[in-house]
DNA sequence: CTGAAAGCGCTTACAG
DNA sequence: CTGAAAGCGCTTACAG
């Protein structure tokens, strides 16, 4: 008995506006394109009906015709449970990847793909759910790049190039922000900088290792391999480090620590055994999380430029999409000075 | 010269199958779709051909069929620049609506709303990129809540439901969450509880403070209006309204307050003024994000549930997409107890 | 239990 | 500058 609102469901077509038009629907459609061959009487016509019907071109239907899904993918891990604060990092980038893909017509996807899942790419590639994927996870990241890789899928990856695979990247400048780092904390007049660094496996961590090197020689320092040790990003990797490296040098002034997470777990401790940041020991974190100015200290850190990251790694896969040009960006970093160090 | 992968492009369809089984593309679509009507032996023989040609199939040409996008949109702000960690809780959010939708088959899209933006809900149900949304935001909520009821948009929304509008909500239970931490604080001894709510004008933040009230009768103590104060949710007012409170009741020696974040400018400001928490004043947050655990001293606060309240978002959404049956649930909360209170 | 046919709403050679 | 027609890959009455 109540009227139901089905009439709203007859969504305006191409068809109907070339009927109010007096035109063919071809000519709808390249009008509503702004194709240049369709006269700009007609376009205007067109287009004011259009507006006036409210019109809103139907994406399956165009996507169908066109083998495309004008859809990127941003690939992470599923928590399961929920996120943590360990995917930060990954969150904040959100913002500055759709704003990219938003300014060239783009739709994002969230996909958490299970790490032993092999058949999402398929899942979205063939299914016109997507036409590439940005990819942050870590876990097994390398696994994810190589079946990529192999089927010629489109993607672009935050993180150093694997040597043997071609494919698009965006990286920071992980030499220049370890000697940021480190120059900052021997400018302050400390002598004895120790490193707590990510898994030392990883490319950028040596970077950053080197770039520390760097600093402290510029500074007449020498670098005791006591003074260095290697975690897992975490907070609570970074506890568990920093404690290991105050049983090896106590006497330590300064640390550089690889992450923010990893410095905030570094500070915890400090505190817990009585040293005071930044007095007794200086601390400077990586990556600029917005929870580096909630804690207390404030954490100095290294910042990545965030927005920008996102930014390029949605423009970049668009460009490889089209171009199949296979970009490296370096994104630049800059030290942000708070109260830790 | 170089081969490119372009045969690759020629993704297997229905017709491919229906042709290598000797059916129709109708027995297939059927098969497929494990609609009763086919034969079992039919059945075994297309699922075979399909798993072995890796068939996927295509969204585009089936949503435009059915007339669904099988996708849901989450819509919240753009902050133009980045993420913050105020929207941490969204964020936290995101990952149990991904595999409650996930387990229905539906998408997410992610959609960052402009806050004077008018026509994202027809640019995304006309358009067929979505058949419904997930609102988070929390500016200009009021006003994309009285369009998309308007327009008989379905969605869903986190809040406390407008008196005037009939459409799905998730809240948590901010009664009962008032009370867990003023009864907390009370059964610690505390005598002097202060309440830094959210804004005034939220349903939420009264229901906390009835709670709150509640506890602290049942304790024997008063509510006196000097220890209320209002902010924002956000970690400067926070600190702000702490400060006001300071003013106010200087002999406070506890407070609730109604976000993690306001609790961390706030213990950031007790801690300027040389106030311990917990020793000086107890201080118990809302929302138990993951950075309670992070912060020094860590947060004692009321868990929302957060895997839970996106996964019935997700459930109820799609149970109203299909039914048109209208529900408010509220999540249970409870207390968890860490340093500071 | 299966198939032929129409249709979903768009785009784009091809032909004027 | 414009139109008729075919086609994208699927689903589903309708007819056996």
């Amino acid at each position: 008995m109540k009227p139901r609102a089905v009439e709203k469901k007859k969504a305006c077509t191409i068809a109907d506006i070339a009927r109010e038009a007096g035109v063919s629907k071809s000519t709808v459609s390249r009008a509503l394109n702004d194709n240049p061959l369709i006269g700009d009487g007609t376009k205007q016509k067109i287009n004011a009906i259009a507006k006036k019907r409210h019109f809103q071109i139907n994406m399956p239907a165009r996507r169908l015709t066109l083998k495309q899904s004008n859809t990127i993918a941003f690939v992470t891990h599923s928590m399961y449970k929920q996120f943590s604060v360990c995917d930060l990092f990954t969150m904040e980038i959100l913002g500055g990847i759709t704003s990219g893909l938003k300014e060239q017509g783009y739709d994002l996807l969230m996909l958490f793909v299970d790490p032993c899942d092999a058949d999402w790419p398929a899942q979205h590639l063939a299914a016109g759910r997507a036409d590439g994927f940005i990819l942050m996870t870590s876990t097994r990241k390398q696994a994810h790049i190589k079946m990529l890789v192999e089927m010629d899928a489109p993607f672009i990856a935050w993180g150093i190039p694997h040597p043997k695979y071609s494919y698009c990247t965006v990286i920071g400048d992980d030499l220049t922000g370890g000697k940021l780092a480190a120059g900052h904390l021997a400018g302050l007049g400390r002598k004895r900088i120790a490193f707590l660094g990510g898994p030392s496996e990883e490319k950028e961590v040596s970077l950053r290792f080197e770039g520390y090197s760097t600093a402290l020689q510029e500074a007449g320092l020498i670098v005791d391999p006591l003074r260095v040790v290697h975690g897992d990003y975490s907070d609570k990797s970074g506890a568990e480090k920093m404690r290991s490296l105050l049983d090896r040098a106590p006497d330590l002034d300064a640390v550089f620590v690889n992450s923010d997470l990893m410095a905030i777990g570094a500070m915890q401790v400090l505190r817990e055994i009585g040293k005071r940041v930044p007095e007794d020991v200086a601390v400077v974190g990586y990556d600029n999380l917005s929870i580096t100015e909630k804690v207390t200290p404030t954490l100095t850190t290294v910042s990545q430029n965030i927005p920008l990251v996102g930014k390029l790694l949605a423009q970049n896969l668009l460009q490889y999409i089209r171009t199949r040009a296979v970009t490296h960006t370096t994104v630049p970093v800059e030290l942000v000075v708070r109260q830790s160090a």
